[in-house]
DNA sequence: TGTATGAATGAACGACCATTCATAATTTCA
DNA sequence: TGAAATTATGAATGGTCGTTCATTCATACA
């Protein structure tokens, strides 16, 4: 709290005037940051109706905005375990929201046989932690660009669901 | 360190015959669980030649290790950052060993035009993120056994090197 | 049996940290 | 301008935690 404080500028006192403490800070943080993802994928993926067009605006939006906000991911990851049960539950709810656009989509493309998968809520799974982890290791003004590694990520996740992909 | 003691039996104090302190411990029980998870890969790789057997390999021995040892991993992942700069070299390194095996396959793979991937180092990663994520959400006696979560992300991880995999 | 070695104990130490609160400064607005 | 409300300060509080160490205990061996 003492560094939090220093870094917007006043002594650790200041910050209580405007949360309530440590954990309520932590759990606002959070929420900004599942919200604004969750908003952002529904302008991305509004007004698109097949499976493959689908998918794909959730990987480029969900890679694009996670290398753009490295530092609200990794916080989300780290100290979803640290919230209070309701706080946690607040969060989990947006999480889950945000992963069953995805899961829908997945098993949408399954029903009509255009994805060949074993299972969506899986596969959801496996997606949503392939295209997270670019956070861990992308930084700018390395070998690749960020859209090059958005496109790298599409590519593989495309792939992964049995479609074919241009080179 | 109260805690881990009394988990083994015996007072704070007496850990301190058997480590250093926090930080061996720490570092000991990573390097323990990195070299596991190298000599297992070993094991499982030794002998098979082609980009396709060595990725299949590679995927089952890493999800299947991931599932059985998830206390090891979230460990490892959670508290890398902790590890003073000398113990995190050694660990990065073998880390980075393990990484490189999967990389080679995928750049063999690449080089023989039987993998469709747009950059081996990336591929690499976004595999490592998706399979170790099976571990966060997996629990013995769901709605999956180890081994059907195994082939679902064997299937996914060759597929997304754009093999075909027969349903 | 007596001694030496390794291990366990638990109180104490020092450092860190979130939070509180009395006080002071600043801003708002009538 | 002056009073009220908001915000900032920084010392103090209570708690946690890793580590130390004098002492006790158990074991192995001569």
């Amino acid at each position: 709290m003492r560094e939090l404080a220093e870094a917007v500028g006043m002594r650790q006192g200041g910050i209580y005037n405007h949360f309530a403490g440590k954990q309520a800070l932590l759990a606002d943080l959070m929420e900004t940051h599942m919200v604004a993802l969750l908003e952002g994928l529904e302008d991305a993926m509004s007004g698109l109706a097949g499976p493959k067009e689908r998918l794909t605006a959730f990987a480029r939006n969900h890679v694009a905005y996670h290398l753009d906000y490295p530092d609200d991911v990794f916080l989300a990851y780290m100290e979803i375990r640290s919230l209070e049960p309701k706080n946690r539950a607040r969060i989990i709810a947006l999480r889950d929201q945000y992963e069953a656009v995805l899961r829908d989509t997945l098993a949408e493309g399954q029903a009509r046989g255009d994805f060949q998968i074993s299972d969506a809520a899986v596969h959801t799974r496996m997606l949503l932690a392939m295209m997270t982890g670019a956070t861990v290791w992308y930084a700018d003004g390395g070998r690749l660009t960020r859209d090059q590694v958005v496109n790298c990520y599409l590519k593989g996740a495309l792939q992964s669901v049995g479609l074919k992909v241009p080179s």
